[in-house]
DNA sequence: AGCCTACTTTACGTTTACGTAAACGTTAAT
DNA sequence: ATTAACGTTTACGTAAACGTAAAGTAGGCT
């Protein structure tokens, strides 16, 4: 494991263009190191990127991602600001929980219709309309 | 339940601009009925502009949730067809079973940082640093 | 030296998902 | 009869998240 990292490194491992890694710079989301001109990425900010990538994969804005980061970016301080920190995790919390139930949600439906489309299959006097799902029948 | 609705009925019930619906409707993503020049939402609407919505909250694109719209409104047709229709589910099922998993690492990161954030509460002298979520000490 | 490759900044362009304003029609209440 | 409430279409505006092109820099190879 490098212990940091080129721009187009980061780019290739991530799947995203350089131009992408400068735009989240832009808006305050990582904030590699420079040598000379040359941006140098460390650990911490490939895991900063890893977590901007999953944010945009349940749909956050990068403005909530920042939001978010920051949260585990700073558990420091007095006992009122961590108590104060603790209160917006709850609502982060609460967040992934709806998305989660909402993937549920969406993977319950789902599976009702393809039960509906192997029925038909079924009906249609095909032996095999399991192929892509189903437990084999005992 | 009401057999149909209007738009600004529906607008109100699932907080979003009566824009909003139409924008849908403009993107092929719902058709209600018209009576004379005014649209009329029957419960097959609703239902529709519901999983618009989750799927919104997922982070797919309306051309991506106009597609697995299209799975559920879908499931007749020729053996060769529900096949195929069995393949495009499988693939949704499997992104959602990602987007899944991305919840479930997101909640674990942060449940992770509430309990650092506890632990240095009451390395601070804190007695009653569970407040928010931990179970109480017997 | 000359060229290639990777990196930089600056800036304008593009797509998505609506917001917002204009101008108008219909029904219901005052 | 007029005002209010709700609906309609058309069209331009906008924020977010980049894409893309231009123009320059800096190190390495031959």
């Amino acid at each position: 494991m490098p212990s940091h990292y080129s721009i187009s490194a980061l780019a290739k491992e991530f799947a995203v263009t350089p131009r992408t890694i400068r735009f989240y710079e832009d808006r305050g989301l990582i904030a590699p190191l420079r040598e000379g001109q040359r941006r140098i990425y460390r650990p911490r900010d490939r895991v900063r990127l890893k977590l901007i990538l999953r944010g945009k994969r349940l749909g956050f804005s990068l403005k909530e991602i920042a939001e978010i980061i920051d949260l585990y970016d700073a558990p420091q301080g007095e006992a009122k600001q961590l108590r104060a920190l603790l209160g917006r995790i709850a609502a982060r919390h609460a967040e992934l929980e709806a998305k989660r139930a909402d993937v549920e949600a969406a993977l319950g439906h789902l599976d009702g219709v393809a039960a509906e489309c192997r029925a038909r299959l079924a009906a249609l006097g095909d032996d095999d309309a399991g192929k892509t799902h189903q437990r084999r029948p005992a």
